[in-house]
DNA sequence: TAGTGGTCTAGACCACAGA
DNA sequence: CTGTGGTCTAGACCACTAA
């Protein structure tokens, strides 16, 4: 069987996939090197390697030096999906969007949140609660700690008409930070600002942001630590 | 001043995310392009390329063709998570992994199933619902449909001793699903199973796999649907 | 040690999208 | 039309790692 020439990386990857999806390479077979594959599809080293290197990126395959390439045994390990930006997720739906500051204060930090931020326990830092709404609805409730050691100036800024989520996404650089997601009931205070009922199951999300680069200290500091609680029913899809 | 030569991609895209984080690249300003860069830096093109690719990629710049590079305005907006492999995960916390099938019966599609499967609703589909454990505590309920017009060699499988999620993983390819992430109060029956209590909030994550290449029909058929309902407190984590 | 993927280079041409 | 990023090529050398 005689391959044609193939013109450009998408196009051997697709037909690598081909191979995959149809069997022709089984999961956790070792598929040629790059060399042979390159001369087979008639293209350059680089291209095949350019191909390949995205199949593994996708999780499809598994390479390793000396020993090879290998179709990924199970192959739906990773997802890339959209971080929601309140204001923008909403207005994509068209729907009004709508910011309200529950309360704002400078208060010491709780013990979860000074380990995290690296801070002592007895610090001042700045505790906002907010609520963003779709046509007039409770979409989310906004916690936000934020580290007025780390970012100063802050303390100058009211979020009454600003939601600190806008603020902080456009003033404040960060290298890195993890997210998690869950699930949570909520509380009597949670539920009727969300307008549901207590214990409700409400999805969450929790981001804290770092920055490394900006300090000369070799200790990470958090920047600010935010949770989301949405209200009932709300998903975050996306597609593999 | 003069820049020291860069030896390869990773060193150039440290250089370039140091001119972002210390805003000598503001947020929305537009960058030198590649060749003048590469100059700079003095590589070859094709290596600023990839250095500049690698970050337009995690969504720290905004490439666009004649236009050229700027440093995108709200950063965070995409995640990789890891999606579960619950066997998998259960033992990298060294935890005893145990699976139970609690009920795998051929029925009728219920309605939501079948427009998702896209079969008729009187279609009769294999319904698999089982418990994931670790060290004996439990853990998750699986709750699977399986298209048997798309899986038909299935209904000679037995799920007694063999979680379908893995079956399928291994011997069903697929090229293409969507998933979503969500939060459920436990119903009763859900509860005991999970031995929590009725009402509590659950992780829930779904699961669509689909199969495009395999069928010379134009529709897509899906081949399962899966629901996970985790462990009241579970959460998924990720970096950024 | 040897085989594999990982990367670099210089130069060329292509594809897209403003002007 | 022109300027930008996108890609291809051939050949070379490097880096990791199993044997």
């Amino acid at each position: 069987m005689i391959k044609p020439a193939r013109r450009n990386w998408q196009d051997v990857m697709s037909e690598v996939e081909q191979r995959i999806y149809s069997r022709q390479w089984r999961p956790g077979e070792l598929i040629p090197n790059e060399a042979d594959l390159a001369i087979e599809f008639g293209c350059a080293r680089v291209t095949m390697n350019r191909a390949l290197r995205a199949l593994a990126e996708t999780g499809l395959l598994d390479r390793r030096r000396k020993v090879g390439t290998r179709v990924t045994l199970n192959p739906i390990t990773k997802a890339t999906l959209q971080i929601p930006v309140i204001r923008s997720e909403i207005e994509a739906r068209n729907h009004l969007y709508g910011y309200y500051l529950l309360d704002e204060k400078i208060e010491k930090a709780p013990h979860f949140i000074s380990k995290l931020f690296n801070v002592s326990v007895g610090t001042q830092l700045l505790h906002v609660i907010s609520l963003h709404c779709a046509d007039g609805s409770p979409y989310v409730i906004e916690d936000r700690w934020i580290n007025l050691i780390a970012l100063p100036h802050l303390s100058d800024v009211s979020f009454a008409a600003l939601s600190a989520n806008e603020w902080l996404l456009q003033n404040t650089p960060f290298t890195h930070g993890d997210i998690s997601f869950g699930a949570t009931n909520a509380s009597a205070e949670e539920a009727s600002i969300l307008k549901t009922k207590a214990g409700a199951a409400l999805f969450t999300i929790e981001r804290t942001t770092r920055n490394r680069i900006a300090d000369s200290k070799p200790k990470d500091k958090a920047l600010t630590n935010v949770r989301l609680l949405f209200r009932p029913g709300y998903q975050v899809h996306t597609n593999l």
